[in-house]
DNA sequence: GGTGCATCCTTACC
DNA sequence: ACAGGTAAGGATGCACC
């Protein structure tokens, strides 16, 4: 039997104390595929300098006959083999030693400790990467298998029949097939379903389950302890039938991909620990298993043979730092991709809830499975680019971060040099390079606060991975010190390649915009910019601080060279932070300036290219509030389009209250657009009197800021603690990482701070006039209108002054 | 009990 | 613990008078 097939999930399980690999994949035709792949795990001993044959061959037999006896299963070594390998880019003779078992491979490598060996690897590597390493069975490629087809087969114990499946194969050949996949299209659709549950109770199975819903191309429907008489709610007539009906509609969808929304920390977990409560086996898997979980620093929850994917995972590492959003959740990251949102619904405990409550609450439940659904389609291309790109199985991937990310594309691209895979470091190495000292980072110009006119803004592109490539810095390239060698490192070249795919897939883009190759051009953007991250962290297996350290003082230094040729030039450079200059055109042209960028270009070192942004109208950088010196990461622009860009402004500070942001990002707007302060002052002075007059709704001087640790580890007791504190004597529900809302309040007590005057956003009270004229509009809008040699206060609070402090 | 510096804390920039 | 350093700025903590 022979057939095409696209890999989607790995798994593997063990049969007569050996290994073997597990692939759930699609067919060329859309069945669902199960292939099994005979694997034996190995691990690598390097072997020390100026060993004879005769002495590493007396080795090897010493090394063939170790055994060991643990948890319940013989393993040994099977086979050993002298390669000629590269560490670390240097040569060197090692022995791949083949174990019955890979899960032994740590134990086996421990009785290694002869004196011939140098080093022992890869033994901490998961079975799974080794695999898709050296067999290069790559997540989403199109391979054709062949082999046996097991059919009610007792070969691994009936391994077929207790798995809901179309075809399972015995492999005994797969190869890959070059069929170019145009990147027009997408190679396989997807079969998904997302789901969302709704709970009285947010603590993990605190409550019962009153609804889910369940979303896919086919079905809308909502599984409901309430009767409707909706057409998509389904009647469950308790808690225990709620989740029989829902295994049996998973079950039916029969999906590749099952998606929630923060589902690995909550949806799954509750319905597990629901169903054990109802003494049900959640029982997800295709092979009939329950959902498994694995703690980490998140948890995760795993479903045999369906890919559990937790959107929230995969937003946080992949498109967190490109969303405006201010939090993450579900509604916000929806408007913003989608352009839809939840559906306004107030949630209160199921008892309180009306007929027509109860209408809502379903469709409430309903849309969000919607907008997940949705969002999977819109991340897909994303999710599947990763995948094959780190060729890691996406289950994996969407879960990893940038640090785990670039490790995996090391890995496996390791290949074409020959290396052995460095080790993960342990709990002690980890203790140490975290005790080391920090190195000094990027250089940020300090601006002269003022309004200019006619800039332009240049930027170097992918700066830090392109300093990595143009010097040779890495871990495998460093000799001591600030030194690194000549001959080319694996990671940079690695990296070069991203780079040229990045700029290659970005100019095909351009050519022929569409989805499948976006993704691609921005993995490798991901990429090359979390490399330099990577050598700098203490988790990695190429870490290496020398390489980081010199990474960011060689950028610095390439960045103030160029800012000296640009003064040079005569023109004058406003401000830079890291890899950007803004610089005033005076009376060069722009056609000029681009000339002058080329030739900058001409003399850069290595690989590294300056960009020129955009052009700017005008540009404004303010004093800071303490000193009258200009301040940095703060500055706007607007080019002559008439976009502008804020930058480090309370405009974009989450945790300033919405009044003062809209204020000072109104202000801004017309300070630029107009180039002088004349409406910015009326509009200024209008909100101060509506502030004054209590004129301003109460919604826009909440104050949002995020309780970063739990409640009890705060040395400091901050407006927002205090806020948290009265919440829970509310038993509302607090947790870390929880946007806590408040307003200040007039109150009688002569207490001056401002944590005696917060009061939560429903609690009654009037909001306090001299906290948010004092902290939160003039410190606004101040800097701004001093640049015009505007006095604020004099303007805000009329000629008698008034101490900052007071209020 | 007010002053002023240190420290804590959050959130931004790149 | 899950990429790095640089920076602004609010609010409290605390020694000091």
């Amino acid at each position: 039997m022979q057939t095409n097939f696209i890999p989607i999930d790995y798994d593997y399980f063990d049969f007569q104390g050996k290994n073997y690999i597990k692939i759930i994949g699609r067919t060329d035709t859309g069945k669902r595929i199960c292939v099994i792949d005979d694997f034996q795990g190995s691990f690598w001993a390097i072997l020390k300098n100026n060993f004879g044959k005769e002495k590493i061959n007396k080795l090897i037999t010493k090394i063939e006959k170790i055994k060991i006896y643990e948890a319940g299963r013989e393993s040994k070594v099977e086979k050993v083999e002298l390669h000629d390998k590269n560490f670390l880019g240097k040569p060197v003779k090692a022995l791949k030693i083949f174990v019955t078992n890979f899960k032994d491979a740590h134990r086996i490598a421990d009785k290694l400790g002869y004196k011939e060996i140098f080093k022992r690897r890869e033994y901490d590597l998961d079975l799974i990467t080794k695999y898709i390493m050296e067999k290069k069975i790559i997540p989403f490629k199109l391979y054709e298998v062949s082999g046996q087809v097991l059919n009610n087969s007792q070969e691994f114990g009936w391994i077929d029949s207790s798995m809901d499946i179309d075809l399972c194969i015995k492999a005994e050949k797969i190869k890959q097939l070059k069929k170019e996949i145009k990147s027009k299209e997408i190679p396989f659709k997807p079969k998904v379903l997302a789901y969302d549950i709704e709970v009285d109770d947010l603590k993990i199975g605190g409550g019962e389950i009153l609804m889910v819903s369940l979303v896919s191309n086919k079905i809308k429907k909502v599984i409901s302890l309430k009767k409707s008489n909706q057409k998509f709610v389904e009647h469950a007539k308790d808690e225990a039938d709620l989740l029989n009906k829902f295994i049996k509609e998973v079950k039916a969808q029969n999906p590749d991909f099952l998606v929630g929304y923060y589902s690995d920390g909550f949806d799954l977990p509750y319905l597990k620990a629901r169903a054990e409560k109802n003494k049900i086996k959640l029982a997800l898997g295709i092979d009939n298993t329950s959902v498994k979980f694995s703690r980490g620093r998140n948890l995760t929850a795993k479903i045999s043979g369906i890919v559990h994917i937790d959107l929230l995972r995969f937003i946080k590492t992949a498109y967190a730092q490109y969303l405006q959003s201010e939090t993450l959740s579900l509604n916000e990251v929806a408007n913003e991709l989608l352009g839809e949102r939840k559906k306004d619904f107030e949630i209160k405990h199921s008892k309180s809830l009306g007929e027509d409550e109860w209408l809502a609450f379903h469709e409430y439940n309903l849309q969000d499975s919607i907008l997940t659904y949705k969002l999977f389609q819109k991340m897909w291309p994303d999710m599947l680019e990763f995948s094959r790109i780190m060729q890691t199985p996406i289950f994996t991937v969407s879960r990893n971060g940038m640090s785990k990310n670039v490790e995996s594309y090391v890995i496996h691209n390791l290949e074409k040099f020959n290396e052995i895979v460095e080790k993960r470091p342990v709990h002690e190495e980890i203790s140490k390079r975290r005790l080391r000292p920090k190195y000094e980072g990027a250089f940020v110009l300090q601006p002269k606060p003022g309004l200019y006119e006619n800039l332009a803004m240049f930027d170097f592109t992918s700066m830090y991975a392109s300093v990595i490539v143009s010097y040779n810095l890495s871990l495998s390239t460093h000799l001591n010190g600030d030194k690194f060698s000549k001959q080319r490192g694996f990671f940079p070249k690695m990296l070069e390649q991203i780079i040229n795919y990045r700029k290659k897939f970005k100019i095909e883009l351009k050519k022929n915009p569409n989805p499948m190759v976006k993704a691609r051009s921005n993995a490798y953007k991901l990429l090359a910019n979390a490399a330099y991250g990577y050598q700098g962290f203490f988790g990695a297996r190429y870490y290496c601080l020398e390489a980081a350290a010199a990474t960011a003082a060689l950028a610095k230094k390439s960045i103030l060279d160029v800012i000296e040729k640009i003064k040079k030039q005569g023109y004058h450079v406003v401000y830079s932070d890291t890899d950007s200059i803004a610089l005033l055109l005076k009376n060069k042209t722009k056609s000029q300036t681009l000339t002058f960028l080329k030739q900058l270009n001409k003399n850069l070192p290595g690989i590294m290219e300056l960009d020129l942004e955009d052009f700017y109208k005008r540009g404004i950088w303010v004093t800071k509030r303490t000193g009258d010196f200009g301040a940095k990461k703060k500055y706007a622009l607007i080019n002559h389009k008439g976009k502008v860009k804020i930058r480090g402004f309370e405009t974009v500070r989450r945790d300033w209250c919405r009044l003062a942001r809209n204020l000072q990002n109104k202000i801004i707007r017309m300070v630029l657009k107009e180039g002088n302060e004349k409406h910015a002052v009326e509009y200024l002075k209008d909100i101060t009197k509506k502030l004054k007059n209590r004129e301003i709704d109460k919604k826009l001087l909440i104050i949002k800021t995020q309780l970063k640790k739990p409640l009890d580890e705060y040395k400091a007791i901050s407006p927002h603690v205090v806020a948290a504190r009265r919440m829970i004597e509310k038993s509302m529900p607090v947790d870390m990482g929880m946007l806590i809302e408040y307003f200040v309040a007039e109150t009688r007590s002569k207490k001056a701070l401002v944590r005696d005057k917060v009061k939560l956003v429903g609690e009654k009270g009037e909001y306090n006039i001299k906290y948010y004229l004092n902290r939160q509009i003039l410190p606004a809008v101040e800097n701004i209108l001093q640049v015009f040699d505007i006095n604020t206060k004099e303007l805000i609070e009329g000629k008698k002054q008034m101490k900052l402090g007071e209020f």
